[in-house]
DNA sequence: CTGAAAGCGCTTACAG
DNA sequence: CTGAAAGCGCTTACAG
């Protein structure tokens, strides 16, 4: 009996193949073909159906380890977020899940701002476990490829091996260790909806517009802040005033209202994100201002705080779980050996009551 | 070389321990012992630091599929929560990957009303991949213990041999295939937390009061409506009013109107979730009630969504990211081979600007 | 149609 | 202080 350290065996140990065979009659290879799958024409039905049922007696459940040793395989994909903490990443895992699991591949998780840096990890990590200098929680050893969120580019260096897929990171290369043509990706259309948005405000008669923008340095708050200008840029008299902030409520509302206390400021104000909308949302109260009847206020994801919110948000929908979904899609394909083009889910632009022509 | 059906293998393999022993110039015993930590005294200092710096030159990184059949452990373990997608239990998943990993241990997530149920997952995984009977994403022999949501308690069935803690199901025995005895808990002080709701709105002058309750048959929303109704009987004229909801918003809405269009509508709405409180707020909102002046409104668990509202949220904070931790260090107790004991995290009042004096 | 055997990469008694 | 060997439970050529 094995016996590690810190660990019972249970009491009595699990069924293994040998064991199968054995109450079936037959020899291993047979168990392995029959629940494997791959006996049609191998072995005869009765046999077959005599292993299954032998199987199901004992309740035998094949031996992970065991399989991924000799395939070399382990079927588990790693998903890498910054967090899972607010809300956006939790669609965007469901959606991996789901595919994956649909192919039979598991999905863990690692993050890395809730709370705990990298490199931090790594020590705790060292501190008890032997091997573990990796900084995620996750040895790279354990998976089959990694899904990452494009915050990630420089821990994907860990990974360097490791077929991987980039979500949201934009089409041009990750300044990493990577070149365009080895990570496929796949982006939300956020300059399309950053467009969309600036049409609807236009078209609403907004002129002076204020950007509360994610002080992110990465693609796809680029693209929404590009997106926006350019989107500006042709209307006759149109301003526009940028504040950034961190994506979180109170330090929203502190940006939005360095753009409201001006002594000219926005009629309306376009942010990052819808998090960072809650934030203007706040300002605009502290100062007595009417959304939308006062000043309009659009966001960007669509989560479920955006319809919590009153007046319901005008946002740009981004499909979170079908980023996910599509981007294990992609990993699948990767893994298969195929290559995966990439791809592009559009945004969606939502009017609901946050926006609304400026007072005369 | 081993070649899977979909599968490419790596165009060159990695280093195993036998090559850092050939670097080394020693055995594959002595790289193992040195890189398990187990050498001093054994091995030479001179000897581990060459094997060390033979593994470093390697980029040598242990095979876990190898080391988990060896040892029979696979240092990972099975969370199983409703949902990643709504707000409470992305800090569950963070608390208990932060211990997890300071021990060792990796993190796998399961789901079940993600959109997919089980039975539907199990179809789907077995159309596939061969032994996929179980209805969850993870298999049950690839995992140490599993660490529940009390919503999984028949779910649980599925893990029989699996040692398991339940988080927030009461302290009495789930109704499911196990005993009290055998399956620890951590839970919240629910019950303390009502009281406080109740006591807080009591002192303010509340005496008819409206609860927004989850229709949910679980432990925690049951010790919700006793506290609550046990804290207002010996209140002289006070009244209780009840109406039912699924957590979310829409249908918190729905509820909320019923209370708020009797004849004698309550003057506070005690809701069991922020997410339900959410949806109160709108009632009001939609009727001209302002919060708190001509209702007050509390919630429970504190999520982001608390303070994103306006004003913001009386609730009673639940530590989800604590229940996570606590959670997992009961359950890494129970693999160590110890008796966590039963732990309550006390929730905690949170008085903001939804609660006031009822009209006079 | 079926079985005996090799080997995936580790860890750990056991023998020197 | 160090090495040779067994064995964890699978899958897959290979031989009958």
């Amino acid at each position: 009996m094995i016996r590690q350290g810190r660990r019972k065996v249970p009491a009595v140990s699990r069924p293994t193949s040998k064991d199968v065979a054995q109450e079936a009659g037959v020899s291993q290879s047979t168990v392995s073909l029959v629940l494997g799958g791959k006996w049609t024409g191998r072995v005869s039905p009765a046999t077959a159906r005599s292993v299954r049922s032998a199987a199901r007696r004992l309740g035998y459940r094949p031996n992970l380890a065991a399989r991924n040793l000799r395939l070399g395989t382990t079927r588990t994909v790693l998903l890498m977020v910054p967090t899972l903490t607010a809300p956006f990443f939790g669609p965007v895992y469901t959606g991996a899940a789901r595919v994956a699991s649909r192919h039979g591949f598991g999905v863990v998780v690692s993050t890395w701002s809730d709370g705990t840096t990298a490199p931090e990890r790594a020590a705790e990590r060292g501190a008890e476990g032997p091997f573990a200098d990796s900084p995620f929680a996750v040895p790279d050893e354990a998976i089959d490829g990694v899904l990452a969120s494009s915050l990630a580019v420089e821990a994907l260096g860990e990974f360097r091996q490791t077929p991987a897929v980039m979500l949201d990171s934009g089409p041009a290369a990750p300044s990493g260790p990577f070149s365009v043509t080895c990570v496929p990706t796949v982006d939300f259309g956020v300059a399309d909806g950053m467009r969309d948005i600036v049409a609807h405000l236009a078209a609403l008669g907004h002129r002076r517009i204020g950007h509360v923008a994610a002080g992110v340095d990465q693609w796809t708050f680029r693209a929404r802040a590009d997106a926006l200008a350019a989107g500006l840029a042709p209307l006759p008299g149109a301003a526009l005033l940028r504040a950034t902030c961190a994506i979180d409520v109170g330090s929203a509302k502190d940006a939005a209202a360095r753009l409201l206390d001006r002594a000219d400021p926005p009629t309306a104000l376009i942010c990052d994100d819808d998090l960072i909308a809650a934030g203007a949302y706040k300002a605009a109260r502290a100062r007595g201002l009417d959304v939308p009847a006062d000043l309009s206020i659009t966001g960007f994801d669509d989560v479920l705080l955006a319809t919590a919110l009153e007046p319901e948000l005008t946002t740009v929908r981004l499909p979170a779980e079908e980023l996910g979904a599509q981007g294990m899609t992609a990993l699948l394909d990767l893994l298969a050996g195929r290559r995966p083009a990439p791809r592009v889910l559009p945004g969606e632009l939502i009017v609901r009551g946050s926006t609304a022509a400026p007072r005369a």
